[in-house]
DNA sequence: TTGTAAGCGTTATCAT
DNA sequence: ATGATAACGCTTACAA
């Protein structure tokens, strides 16, 4: 691989007029550029980015910290980022946490080791006051998830509104018995505190009260909407309606009505969470709750990448609008 | 960010004695060893990645090249790498072809920059004699897509032998005429020739005739699927069965049975390709072939560890088992 | 506008 | 077994 010193003897200027070249700077003669320029062309010249990142230039990778990949929430997602960051000459690593807070801890240390430049992560297993401390050594950017004070730049969805109106929907068509499914915990605080929230306004408002036995923590996948199905059905005083954080354990519970023979909506109304392709492939047709996945991917690069090129970029709420999908489940 | 300078002070060692330390040399006094490892762990000292890559170390950068993160193939696919990766301590960068040559070869420069160590790709754009010309700047594998002639490790399940026995399957359920849907095309050379060869060697065989309205190319969405439906419908002489190559595309076709009234499997059987989580969750069930998934990506993942730390492993075949699942729409 | 030279943090060669 | 020193390829004061 030719290297500078290569450019330099055949071009005839010195090696810091090549460096500015490489580097675009305003003030060199024209044809001294031009000259440059056909030299690192004919030899096939490419910067070494290891000496580049040696003398503390800034790379082009950033990571992005995902649950799972397979995920199809978050392979859009992430689908979206590396979309964005290959437009403008950044690569896209992938580190799937597995809900697991040491491999978060490992995947953020490489930005520590200069290994990534700056981290978009989609959800985060750590305490805050943990994962502070990396941000002396590059930006984060939270997309998804968020903190209730934005420490860093947040790119969401008001998971709040967003379980309102899908509860709210449901009390509207005359359902009283709605049941709830998340992927979390049901408490004040940590993940999906905010849906959890939107469920009791409504709630609230309308005067029910929250019957505990119809309240699923934890559920993430078909196998366990198919579980949760099978609770419900062996219930004496059943739900008429139930608001999941997916539509993943939506569709389970679709698939094992149909095993179970539950008609769905008439004595079960689902409403789903993401509105993934499979949304529209399950019979019935899942209502849901769309995230604008792409613009989020996008807004949380375009942020990330400005705030390593040092353009001002604000701590604050990047508020997308999210939007309820009424399909046939209820 | 402390560096080997101050590991040298604060252990009154030299510089040699630590970097050996670092690479594990075998030889040296053991008491200088620890004092040196004391030091680097007391100050939180972490080797710059950077500056051992301007020494011409290897690093631990995997690229992986796929068409579409988004398809369900593939994100296992890259969950499968990405794991088999982090317990290797090797880092995996996502790449997305969209099926375009200009992408692929700008991800492939990536290796020519020391960017990336290592790629597997999942897919090719371009004639493997340009593809060819990267080998020299590091190691390629490809897993699932192959070559006839393995240049490179290549990691795959017999495309050909899967189609036969899913379209045999089909035969042995008394249906003669096949229709036969591809996202490639339906020619000698190119992506998917070897699945079209088995389609073809099964209609040999039972002495049927190729009826050229009945192939479909270049398929490969749920929409995609909803089309190719409604142009059967359209015909006098309907195929009784459809083979796919994707489980996408048979969800279009089931779903849109569903809006045209066509039953499945009586009045059209289906096939689809890979045993997505989706296969099971439509209705009917779908027949369909699975993949080894998982084992592709680790082994893919494995081979191109072994080559980049110096170990042997030869430019040949390596054949995963595929498993025809039959559900409920055959 | 251009060039010289120092230095980024390692590893490898060569002595000792 | 250990240490001094020269690279690796680039950017950036500083000078001119």
């Amino acid at each position: 691989m030719p290297n500078i010193n290569d450019v330099v003897r055949l071009s005839g200027v010195s090696k810091s007029t090549v460096s500015r070249v490489i580097n675009n700077y305003p003030h060199i003669a024209p044809d001294k550029r031009e000259r440059v320029l056909k030299v690192m062309k004919e030899i096939g010249y490419i910067p070494n980015v290891a000496a580049q990142r040696l003398r503390g230039l800034n790379g082009t990778i950033i990571g992005v910290i995902v649950p799972r990949i397979v995920n199809p929430f978050f392979s859009h997602l992430v689908e979206a980022i590396e979309k964005e960051g290959y437009i403008r000459g950044y690569q896209t690593i992938i580190f799937q946490s597995h809900e697991d807070s040491e491999r978060e801890i490992n995947f953020l240390n490489l930005m520590k080791h200069k290994q990534v430049d700056g981290v978009i992560m989609t959800a985060y297993e750590n305490d805050w006051n943990i994962i502070n401390n990396y941000l002396k050594y590059g930006p984060i950017v939270m997309c998804n998830e968020y903190l209730s004070e934005p420490v860093v730049p947040t790119v969401r969805v008001d998971q709040l509104m967003a379980s309102y109106e899908g509860v709210k929907h449901l009390v509207s068509q005359g359902h009283r018995k709605i049941a709830y499914c998340t992927g979390g915990l049901f408490s004040e605080s940590g993940k999906d505190k905010d849906r959890n929230q939107g469920y009791q306004k409504v709630l609230t408002e309308a005067g029910i009260e929250i019957n505990p036995n119809w309240i699923f923590i934890k559920r993430h996948t078909v196998e366990d909407g198919q579980k949760v199905l099978h609770q419900i059905n062996d219930m004496h005083d059943r739900p008429t309606a139930i608001f999941t954080g997916s539509d993943e354990v939506a569709a389970g519970i679709i698939m094992e009505a149909r095993n179970l023979g539950i008609r769905i909506p008439e004595e079960l109304a689902i409403i789903g969470f993401d509105d993934q392709p499979l949304a529209q492939m399950l019979s019935p047709e899942l209502t849901t709750i769309k995230q604008p996945v792409s613009e989020m991917g996008y807004t949380a690069m375009d942020i990330i990448i400005k705030r390593l090129e040092g353009k001002a970029v604000e701590n604050k709420m990047y508020t997308l609008p999210f939007q309820l999908v009424v399909r046939k489940t209820t």
